[in-house]
DNA sequence: GATGAATGAGCATTCATTCAT
DNA sequence: TATGAATGAATGCTCATTCAT
């Protein structure tokens, strides 16, 4: 790797953490050099400025973390099995940084349409994959018929976010592993919905 | 009402306009004041600092909002009907500017742990009469069995706050829309569970 | 006067002192703020921005300048006096700053087409002034017909500035005084063609 | 040529296109470097620092002009095609981007005393050439008693940086034209006056 | 000879907050 | 009660210059 793109990612990390630690308002180029123990400068001598800093790093935690998800939730096998991998992969947001920095940064939009569209533009990845998830979800159940994937998608991409925004309120990560225990009934009742309709597979 | 009393309500809808209007960030002490006609000033006459002042505004249309939704969720006689009662509030949420203050709000609360708590506090509320409401809604179906309710409240409070940060973002409304469009069915499904479960209701 | 547009005033000379002793480039924010004992943030309490401070004290200055100007170039009975008197004029330039001023601003707009078009606008009633007594100071003598006074007038105005540029760099004012005496026998000359061609006057 | 003396006029001119496109304030190591294609680096390899480099290049478009200035001027035979003459070269003053770069340059003296005795050194030629231009050019006519060639040699270095200051701020080069054409009666009597004293030439 | 990454000081500007009036 | 002038620290960002490669 080269020096350039060595330093390129240590600005990167350093905007994450820094997201994590500071929050948005208080991720400065200042703060970000802090954390990465290198001067103000070299910000904008890899990037532009504050924001499309911001933004590559929202990608670059965004395009790794979609790759896990599209790997686990292709591998499922059954809703009870998709739950369980969800939960995994959670846990590693949250170690990750991951949560942190999304949460931070969506907030963040509010302060400046640029970062607005940017991160719009991130986003339909994820909502277009959870579409795809919704969809082969529910094939072969009885709600394929009644729940249209697109809108169940958006709002499955929302709830990741309002309860991340709960979360970083309360500072409470428990009720999320609560919430997937929660809807465990429910995608066992999935499961057997859809081994009624298809006994054969 | 006091003259004192007068004034701070002035300034509670000074703050929440320039919330809808500038932002989270453009809500400085200077810009709520040119919004509002009155000097910076006044502003710490009346609130400890520009937190104390957001909280109180989030209070004074959470509030008035809390007790429009209590009326109409109560007065709802089916979950179709309940969804037709959603559509109406949600615009006016819009209408008043409530939406886009509650969002910049949360998206603020990361600047500062105080803003934080105090929004967590108000948060409460709403969880509790969206547990009641759940409760009530699952009652007699099968559902009920299958879902706890406060983690079903919790994750559609989350969901209202991630809809409208995504709405944010791609400034389309009509999506909403289209969430709630795209449940009626589902809304249906669920009143007629009920009604064979309960006949005689 | 008010204490508003008392502090606008200390502003305005803070501003013209530090363009004297520091330069156009040396003129910074924090510089006019040492200079007159004030801080930063109150430049921009009073002025737009830097810019506009920069063209707000040319203003000040100028017009103050233009005034005295004026009352002694009309009062001048002949050429040998108006010389005499410009002269003076000069010396009074130097004494209050007002050169130092000129000549930085005029540099610095270099920088800046905003600054440019607004000293632009400042350096017109000069041209016009200068030429109304171009035309006053050949009429009744052959140049009349000779010189158009317009190009005559920009021309000494830009001989002004360009002198000016001169000085700054060679610092030595007695040039000016050693161009102001060279021309003295023109000057003569110029009062002997005139009574000649009016020899009643 | 050495591949020394070529990379360093490679930078030379880059510094010229840079100060005529961008503007002293523009003109930064950066800038050169980009506009001639090479690192900031090399700048500090041929030259002192940017100063240095920027009194090179004023010294490098000013030796070249001074050469065509001369053999056209001593080339005129009468006033008249003096005036003639001057237009011509002022149109390839500007062609080739020596007004721009050197009234850039002389803007930029006011932010150092360093730059602006480097400028001085090389104002001092031009006075020298123009004063004998002057001495010839008034010879045998009644203002050589008159005029102190010396000051108008200086006025006329003055008068031209001053019109290239006005035009940078108006942006309006027909207004040297204008001049030039409202000098030619003047110029005729000058003829006039000459032939007059010494009918034999 | 040349590169381009890095430095750290400097810039204009904005802000929450205080306080004399 | 209310005003609005003033503070001083913080912000994003640019720059000349250095130096390891």
């Amino acid at each position: 790797m080269s020096q350039r793109s060595e330093t390129r990612e240590r600005i990167l990390q350093a905007a994450l953490r820094t997201l994590a630690t500071e929050g948005f308002a208080g991720t400065s180029a200042r703060a970000i050099a802090r954390a990465g123990g290198f001067a103000p400068g070299v910000i904008y001598y890899h990037f532009e400025d504050l924001h499309d800093l911001l933004l590559a790093a929202l990608d670059y935690t965004s395009v790794k973390r979609l790759a896990r998800y599209r790997a686990e939730i292709e591998a499922a096998t059954s809703t009870t099995d998709l739950l369980r991998r969800l939960r995994a992969l959670y846990a590693e947001d949250v170690a990750e940084g991951h949560t942190s920095a999304v949460q931070e940064l969506f907030a963040g939009a509010s302060s400046s349409s640029r970062l607005a569209d940017g991160i719009l533009k991130q986003v339909q990845p994820w909502i277009e994959f959870t579409e795809a998830a919704v969809r082969r979800l529910l094939a072969g159940t009885p709600l394929e018929q009644v729940l249209a994937s697109h809108e169940v998608a958006r709002a499955v991409v929302a709830l990741y976010l309002g309860l991340e925004m709960l979360t970083h309120l309360d500072r409470d990560r428990a009720q999320i592993d609560a919430l997937i225990s929660a809807v465990e009934p429910a995608a066992a009742l999935l499961d057997q919905l859809r081994s009624a309709s298809s006994p054969s597979s």
